[in-house]
DNA sequence: TTAGGGTTAG
């Protein structure tokens, strides 16, 4: 066996070898030298292929420097060898370099250079040598044109793709394959599948990649028809038998919900390998069946006697998360910790994902800072996680941190912070979000989009909310529900029901999350009988059973008629298990109609479901001390001290356009703290015959009002947020005021008369609903 | 002695 290397590449391979067991290089040289090569231009050429083939460029370009740099040759070697290998500026910079020396470029040269203008979005430099191309005469090589038309995909640019496919003078099988898959690069999956069938039109017989491409397609757009019409074509020209295409189908099938289907072509592949198995546990994943995920893994490493890649623990952790089991997660994250796998961007990502969906924030924020590479996926996926779990300031920031460095959001960062907006911000920070949105032309995005209705009405702009949905250029059944959703908490139910008929004109068919917003409506507005007609039409003419959402709204509605007997029935009724939210609807009603006995009883049932309980115990302990069972209330409070529970710090916040002012009760830290009691003192004043002091007085021992006196209603938080946001506010603009707690009886009477005194509109969006005051009344009827 | 499209992944 003989060698045609050059020695001292030999000698330095054999070195590096040494240091990096765990990495050999994929082509070892052969090391049995038995006569000195000679150093001739030719052999110096093979040693730069087979050095370029293993990856080591840095090797590579010693070699490369040494050698005649004429040749377009070894220029085209090392550009093929940047790109193949993930060096794509390298690429690009060395095409450059080339054309800077005056070497000639030929048709090889460019299918890389054009493939590593795509990778990295370099529109302009993609242009640049379209451009150089034409010049050349090489526009119309075929395989040039091919690669032309997947950078133009990739970079979004579909019509210059086209164009040159439809100006190719010769058109080749890759070609449709290329056109297929540019569509599909920029989202246009139904003229993708057009194509395609275009294709089989004119006779062109697609090879296994075009199924793969089209099957890709139908998975991306959950076209399921299509993909069990690829399936049939398969079967009929004989590529049903390719394990590349039995695995796409077993993906896409996996990805429409048709599981069986999937398993069906699954058990028909004759040798599986790792990636059918893949697909196969990612799909269990994907369709709810986290268990038969956990046993096809051991029947892949038993039965087929398969090891486990990066993508099998990909796919396996969301498996782990479905079921909760941090062990078995935390197993797996070893397991890619003792293979190797690590750091490595889309697993460390996974693990974030199951982390959080555990709930172990911190593990998830650990492996968010220590990644080296985090790409926008990541960043999506933390960002995300901080919103769905509540912390809304730690994804704003994370979000500020984000726009400050060189990653562009996506539609999929902006739909996922703007709950956050919705959350915290004011409503000028909105309107900056949604400017920048539109900046970005994001809004024509429908999670985009719908997430700004949202954002606007739960920021208590419900008049912006609407003009945004009036003025979208495409909605869908959620744009509908969402609507439906605003004027519901803000208590307006007659312009709910109305948005449902005009819906309902337009063609959509309502779904169960619609029934959901227009019964939260009727409850919220005090709609009784027009609630249980819906919660009727529901069941009887959309044939939609209901679930415990719904069940929670009429109880809601039920509760507002105070037939607290009637409730108690319809929860046993319910063919379903009561969760915490339905208990919790109980308890408020019990709260309004002082039922402390029911209370107590639901107030328990929640404790025993362990959900977040700490508005229970604040709404049980005050509905003691309002009877003046002092024991009792102190007795919560003691179990809440016990199990280290803290009340939410009640608050009310104003934005004016400078700042937010947040107050506490009793609050007298703002620097305006004259005037706002000054103000609150002259309205208290006016207001003579309600005071919840007077009453308590009557009501209580002396003994007990020392108790109470500590969270008398009369310098709640909100009253001086209201009276501040009285001094703040342009005349005729809304007062607006949020609470990040309920609002209590004593200060809506207040606040109604507030807004009759001042000819004011009040807006106070408390945790749950948004009451509307004006002249002396509210949009909630005094039931929330 | 070099090309183009391509299975499983957040």
């Amino acid at each position: 066996m003989g060698t045609t290397l050059p020695f001292h590449y030999h000698h330095h391979n054999l070195f590096l070898n040494t240091i990096t067991p765990h990495k050999p290089t994929s082509k070892p040289y052969n090391t049995s030298i038995t006569h000195k090569p000679k150093l001739t231009s030719c052999n110096l050429t093979r040693g730069l292929v087979e050095i370029v083939s293993s990856g080591s460029m840095q090797h590579a370009l010693k070699l490369f420097d040494k050698m005649p740099q004429s040749d377009t040759f070894i220029w085209n070697v090392m550009i093929r060898g940047y790109t193949d290998h993930g060096f794509f500026l390298d690429a690009i910079n060395l095409y450059h370099r080339m054309r800077y020396q005056g070497v000639r470029t030929d048709n090889f040269t460019y299918p890389f250079v054009i493939k590593a203008c795509g990778v990295l979005l370099e529109l302009s430099e993609g242009k640049k040598i379209h451009g150089n191309l034409i010049k050349l005469g090489l526009d119309a090589d075929v395989y040039i044109c091919n690669a032309i038309i997947i950078m133009y995909g990739k970079l979004g640019h579909i019509g210059s793709a086209l164009k040159v496919f439809e100006e190719m003078p010769v058109r080749d099988l890759v070609s449709w394959n290329s056109i297929i898959t540019a569509y599909s690069l920029v989202q246009q999956y139904l003229s993708s599948m057009e194509w395609f069938r275009e294709m089989l039109r004119q006779q062109i017989r697609p090879d296994k990649f075009s199924l793969i491409i089209a099957l890709d397609v139908c998975s991306l757009c959950v076209y399921c028809s299509g993909g069990r019409e690829i399936h049939c074509f398969a079967l009929k020209s004989g590529f049903a038998l390719d394990i590349m295409v039995q695995t796409s189908l077993v993906d896409t099938y996996c990805k429409c919900g048709m599981l069986s289907y999937a398993e069906r072509v699954f058990d028909k592949i004759c040798l599986r390998n790792v990636v059918a198995w893949n697909a196969m546990i990612g799909g269990y994943a994907l369709n709810g069946q986290p268990l038969r995920a956990f046993s096809s893994l051991k029947k892949m490493l038993k039965d087929d006697n398969l090891d486990v890649d990066n993508v099998t623990l990909i796919n396996l952790l969301p498996s782990c998360a479905q079921v909760g089991a941090v062990l078995l997660g935390k197993s797996v994250h070893g397991l890619a910790i003792r293979k190797g796998f690590l750091p490595h961007p889309v697993l460390e990502t996974a693990l974030l994902d199951m982390y959080g969906e555990f709930g172990l924030l911190n593990f998830a924020e650990l492996i968010f800072n220590q990644m080296t590479d985090k790409n926008l996926i990541t960043w999506n996926a933390m960002i995300a996680l901080y919103v769905q779990k509540g912390w809304n300031e730690k994804a704003l920031n994370l979000f500020e941190e984000l726009l400050s460095g060189y990653l562009k959001p996506d539609t999929v960062t902006i739909s996922s912070i703007l709950p956050a907006y919705a959350k915290l911000a004011s409503l000028r920070e909105c309107r900056q979000i949604h400017g920048y949105v539109m900046k970005l032309n994001y809004h024509s995005n429908l999670f985009v989009s719908n997430s700004i209705i949202y954002m606007y009405a739960s920021s208590g702009d419900l008049v912006t909310a609407r003009t945004f949905f009036d003025q979208m250029s495409s909605r869908d059944i959620i744009s509908w529900n969402t609507i439906i959703m605003a004027y519901a908490i803000h208590g307006m139910g007659t312009m709910s029901i109305e948005l449902f008929s005009e819906m309902k004109e337009r063609g959509f068919q309502p779904n169960g999350s619609t029934f959901v917003s227009l019964l939260t409506s009727c409850s919220n507005s005090g709609m009784v009988n027009k609630g249980w007609a819906y919660y009727n039409l529901m069941k009887q003419d959309y044939g939609i059973e209901p679930q415990i959402e719904h069940y929670g709204c009429i109880l809601d509605l039920i509760g507002r008629t105070g037939n607290l007997d009637q409730a108690m029935s319809f929860i046993e009724e319910m063919p379903l298990l009561p969760t915490a939210r339905i208990w919790g609807s109980l308890l408020n009603a019990c709260r309004n109609k002082g039922n402390i006995e029911l209370a107590e009883l639901a107030a328990e049932r929640i404790m025993s479901i362990r959900h977040d309980n700490t508005g229970c115990y604040v709404l049980l302990s005050n509905l003691y001390a309002e009877a003046g069972r002092w024991e009792n209330s102190e007795h919560i409070k003691s179990i809440m001290k016990k199990a280290g529970i803290e009340k939410t710090l009640a608050c009310s916040t104003v934005h004016t356009v400078f700042r937010l002012h947040r107050f506490v009760n009793q609050d007298r830290s703002h620097m305006e703290s004259d005037m706002i009691y000054n103000v609150l003192g002259i309205i208290i004043s006016r207001n003579p015959g309600h005071s919840k002091c007077e009453e308590y007085v009557k009501k209580f021992k002396p003994s007990d009002l020392v108790r109470i006196k500590a969270n008398l209603p009369e310098n709640h938080s909100i009253r001086l947020a209201v009276c501040f946001g009285l001094i703040s506010t342009a005349l005729g603009n809304p007062v607006l005021v949020r609470k990040n707690t309920r609002i209590c009886e004593d200060c809506h009477i207040v606040v109604k008369r507030i807004s009759e005194i001042t000819k004011s509109e009040i807006i106070v969006g408390d945790s749950k609903v948004f009451h509307h005051f004006r002249d002396g009344h509210c949009s909630c009827g005094d039931y929330w």
